[in-house]
DNA sequence: CCGGATGTTCACCT
DNA sequence: GAGGTGAACATCCG
């Protein structure tokens, strides 16, 4: 479920409820969700001792700092994960809800010296923890874009300007379903290579992404889009009515309408 | 049984 | 170098 909507409630969460409070220990029972040479051993010399001082995100990377001269947890949600903290989640409604305690799914999380933990749930473990990530590999913020920025980037890139938008390096955050709504918000065909929008265009995306981003964070998610209920095949544009396309742009299922996007 | 699912990374082509 | 495709990861759902 996470996109940019879904990483900023956790973050939020981790916000209210995880800073300050001193991490007894480290649970990291798959070693293969660790990434970047990080270790059970290693995250259990690190993390215990030292409290949470900020959650701050990047794109979808939640970026945890801790006091002294402790590392920065970094957590991904891929494609399923949720935070967890004190057994309550980030207020989202619960995916695999038939196996939902599942003691397996919780990939990676700390104890808290007073008793609570904070907890990483994913059930397709397609998420992942590090330590002290490389923070640049990640491009501007969605939330923080602005029409200079995005400009520069549509005009290096011959790439479909749905692949350039879910591009993390260029613009972090966007994926499949909000940038799917943006196009359709914007008009845009996803196919359409960047560096030939004109500058009419460049603002309407712009705009396009500012407003989707600030709607559905209000609607409560990346899943509440206009597009979203027509989203299956046969399915037609909420806005003028024609079936819209299926197709796979920048490797990912892709609904647009033959309409109004063009 | 099969295909598909909100993500990232990598091998392999063109 | 840029960019496309398909696979892999693990699990559930229609």
């Amino acid at each position: 479920m996470p996109e940019i909507l879904e990483a900023e409630k956790a973050r939020e969460l981790i916000e209210a409820r995880a800073l300050g409070r001193e991490i007894a220990g480290v649970h990291a029972p798959d070693a293969w969700f660790l990434k970047r040479g990080l270790t059970p051993e290693g995250a259990a010399a690190a993390l215990p001792g030292r409290r949470f001082t900020e959650a701050r995100r990047r794109g979808k990377l939640l970026l945890l700092d801790t006091d002294g001269d402790g590392p920065t947890l970094a957590l991904h949600l891929g494609m399923s994960g949720r935070v967890i903290i004190d057994g309550e989640a980030a207020g989202d409604p619960l995916l695999y809800a038939a196996n939902g305690d599942n003691p397996a799914w919780l990939r990676f999380g700390v104890t808290f010296v007073d008793g609570g933990a904070l907890s990483l749930r994913d059930p397709r473990r397609l998420g992942a923890a590090e330590l002290d990530p490389d923070e640049e590999r990640l491009g501007v913020d969605a939330f923080a874009l602005r029409l200079p920025v995005l400009r520069a980037h549509v005009a290096a890139s011959r790439a479909p300007i749905k692949a350039m938008l879910m591009d993390q390096a260029r613009i972090a955050g966007l994926g499949n379903l909000l940038t799917d709504e943006v196009l359709f918000r914007a008009g845009i065909d996803p196919v359409r290579p960047a560096n030939t929008l004109s500058d009419t265009e460049v603002r309407a995306l712009a705009r396009a992404i500012s407003t989707t981003l600030r709607t559905l964070q209000r609607r409560g998610g990346s899943h509440t889009g206009d597009h979203m209920p027509a989203r299956e095949p046969g399915g037609h544009c909420p806005r003028d009515g024609a079936e819209l396309l299926r197709r796979t742009v920048g490797g990912r299922t892709t609904y647009s309408c033959p309409v109004h996007q063009r």
